[in-house]
DNA sequence: ACTTAAATGTAATATGCCATCACATGAAGC
DNA sequence: GCTTCATGTGATGGCATATTACATTTAAGT
């Protein structure tokens, strides 16, 4: 059982060009990072994986960095689609607690994502009209919409404690500070 | 004007054994966390810093990871002295509230020590009975004793709510999802 | 259709880092 | 003084990022 990390050695295709290799390193990105996290995920792999020569991933992205951005931008529109579905129903209350469950159990299925997301200095780092600055600064509001509609008195200030918490749990599990099940959690969170 | 990001060409030693070698690679690492982060922190450049063969440092340090462990440790027991010290007087409630200021404090004045500290996975790697681990669970004590003490039915578990919550916005604020003050922050967080 | 430009993939290469090895040097104990 | 152990060196293997000049398709314009 003589395996590498990167697995399939994918024969030599057939056409010089590739078909959609900026979607298939996408994707094996996301699975790697899933997987392993962003830290130790490399370019060479990668393009071992999908069976290109490691430079013709230079010809989608730019950079390392380029590519977890765009992993990222696609996490933050996910992320966002699940906390506007998690509070689509229900009244206002009650939606803001579906969805801060639902942001403890997106932070707990994607742990690595998540991290990459909101803990890998990406965001700040990038140019302010990204499209990684967008679909991050976007996943805010949700939040604050739901926040301001169960207390119009609520400050914008107000919103980013209540993220503000939900963020440390995630990453305090997340780096195995803490254990157990999120429902516990909940539990004692007084929202 | 061709320097390096090095810098520091510090002329061949007289001795050929360099002294302190370990704190003072020590010393580099904590700086260059503080500067840039542990994330670009290279084994190669700390050495030729030292102005010692790169080989030297694995002399003191097994693995680049061990180096970063033992700057975390020492981020750990310093963390913790903060906390003792900010409640060490007053009543348990104002206490409680001193301490979690300084806790913000200490975030954001060591942003990145940090994130290496609680963000970057090596606790959760690190052997169960090693100097990071214990230290690490150590750092958590003030705060608990705090909660415990201004509340007695408090729960060990809303003791890790309320440490989710401050560590939460320093993460937030480390990276640069919310601006301004901590002070603002404080007037917002309901202790 | 024919020509040309743009996109995409390749091979080779420069640079840098981590980690290990055999070996050199010096300090400390006996 | 001699041995032993800790510490530093130089060389090396392996892997990663990123760039370059070049090859191959595809597509666009006429």
């Amino acid at each position: 059982m003589k395996q590498n990390a990167d697995a399939k050695p994918p024969g030599p295709r057939k056409t010089y060009h590739h078909g959609d290799l900026r979607k298939v390193l996408l994707d094996a990105a996301r699975a790697e990072i899933a997987a392993h996290g962003a830290q130790g995920l490399s370019m060479a792999s990668l393009a071992r994986r999908a069976g290109v020569a490691q430079s013709a991933s230079y010809r989608h992205f730019t950079d390392r960095e380029d590519l977890l951005a765009a992993v990222a931008t696609d996490g933050f529109e996910r992320f966002t689609e699940v906390l506007l579905e998690a509070a689509s129903d229900g009244d206002d209350v009650t939606a803001l607690k579906r969805m801060a469950v639902a942001y403890l159990v997106f932070g707990e299925k994607n742990v690595e994502l998540y991290r990459l997301m909101f803990a890998s200095g990406l965001v700040p780092g990038a140019a302010s009209d990204s499209a990684l600055k967008h679909a991050a600064t976007a996943s805010f509001q949700p939040l604050l919409d739901r926040v301001r509609a169960s207390d119009p008195a609520a400050s914008y200030l107000s919103a980013h404690v209540k993220w503000g918490q939900l963020h440390g749990l995630v990453m305090l599990k997340a780096d195995g500070f803490i254990h157990g099940p999120v429902e516990a959690l909940m539990d004692a969170v007084f929202f």
